[in-house]
DNA sequence: TAGATTGTTAATCGATTAACAATC
DNA sequence: TAGATTGTTAATCGATTAACAATC
């Protein structure tokens, strides 16, 4: 789905690329790397110059003829662009294998996402302290959204639950929805899903290999 | 990159939604179900019927007129297009934060990946244990992979030493990389690498909920 | 200034969708 | 048989790339 920014529409395909950006700028940043040219970037990247440029070039202009971009100033502008200046209390849904693996991971909390609380609906659970988060019921979801104002709910649940779950997240004031699960979520029109599948990436890889022989050279 | 499989080259966009198509059938087969249409089908992936009867035709013809597609026939027909008979020998490096919640998740296993080796380079954690993986030195990585068999590996190092890592795999007869790292890696053209960055959702999600009142009314 | 590199236009390329003949 | 639904064609729509005037 594109996305107006003011007068502009920027292409579904433009999004998707902004937190690719957003990473190599911040390996550059740390490297402290003053400037970069747009074929430079784009080669680090693996794509075109032609692209890079195009895609900026929906958000502003960020850099100066015959010098470049100078790389804290880009890295600032994809931030700003992002959102990232903001913090989202988070709650998360659904404490099974891969619920835990993210409550452990700590990469989430530098990108802005606030974990306010954890649920699951297995009474034999309920009560587990998880790095440093205690496993609440989902029967308390629901006023726990509107008491904390929680406004980001990770769904890590069978697909059997996600819906149900979605429903409680928006009734309870949730504006975006991170979704593990392998269910298409319905919402209303305000609110924001975004899906992610870890293993998809692994499928992916097994077919290529699997075909690799067979690789168009291109 | 497309890919030929036979006679027929396989657009890009279609193979990235051929793990979508196996997860949807994975839990239809486990729900029981027998039959479903590409109308039924489409809707609950959100996508539209016309798009799925294009991406299983470059594959074969896997449905009957008048009746639509048998679930559990139409899902092992994904897991053989996939690849999903075999199993992988692996190994990961990187016992970082993302390393741990990897080899914590069990997910990958029942997809076919058989995890032999964890490896990292920092001395304070060689030895250590992680779900029964003992963390070894990078060091002993390289004769390790010629003396298991190692087909793919798993890189959650930090973006300056991915590539040196990956030339290691490469050298050892790995085929497959499955890259976590923010660095673009460079291959012969024999070895596969995909990329999947978990955080990337999260930023996405950022953006559309910061632009969310100016998103395309479509 | 001369060389480098941007931002943008327009052409090309690829992906999606609508529509329908074929047929179960 | 009649109704339903596939597989496929062709038209539409969107994304990528090449090229270059503008300019630092």
């Amino acid at each position: 789905m594109p996305i107006r920014t003011g007068p502009v529409v920027v292409p579904a395909a433009v999004i998707k690329r902004l937190p690719m950006y957003y990473r190599y700028l911040q390996v550059l940043v740390d490297e402290g790397l003053e400037r970069i040219s747009s074929r430079e970037l784009s080669q680090l990247m693996g794509i075109t110059s032609s692209q890079l440029r195009q895609d900026l070039s929906y958000f502003g202009e960020f850099g100066q003829q015959g010098y470049g971009y100078k790389v804290t100033e880009l890295y600032q502008a994809i931030c700003e662009i992002l959102g990232l200046e903001k913090q989202y209390k988070t709650v998360l849904v659904g404490v099974g294998n891969l619920g835990r693996a993210l409550i452990n991971y700590q990469g989430f909390s530098r990108r802005g996402l606030n974990l306010k609380g954890i649920f699951d609906n297995n009474p034999a659970i309920i009560g587990e302290n998880i790095n440093g988060f205690t496993v609440r019921s989902v029967e308390e979801l629901r006023p726990y959204l509107q008491k904390e104002g929680i406004q980001i709910g990770v769904i890590t649940t069978p697909a059997s639950a996600a819906q149900e779950i979605a429903d409680i997240l928006i009734a309870g004031g949730v504006t975006g929805i991170w979704n593990f699960a392998p269910q298409h979520i319905s919402t209303l029109e305000d609110v924001i899903v975004e899906n992610t599948h870890i293993g998809d990436g692994l499928l992916s890889l097994f077919f290529k290999m699997k075909h690799q022989e067979r690789l168009e050279l291109k």
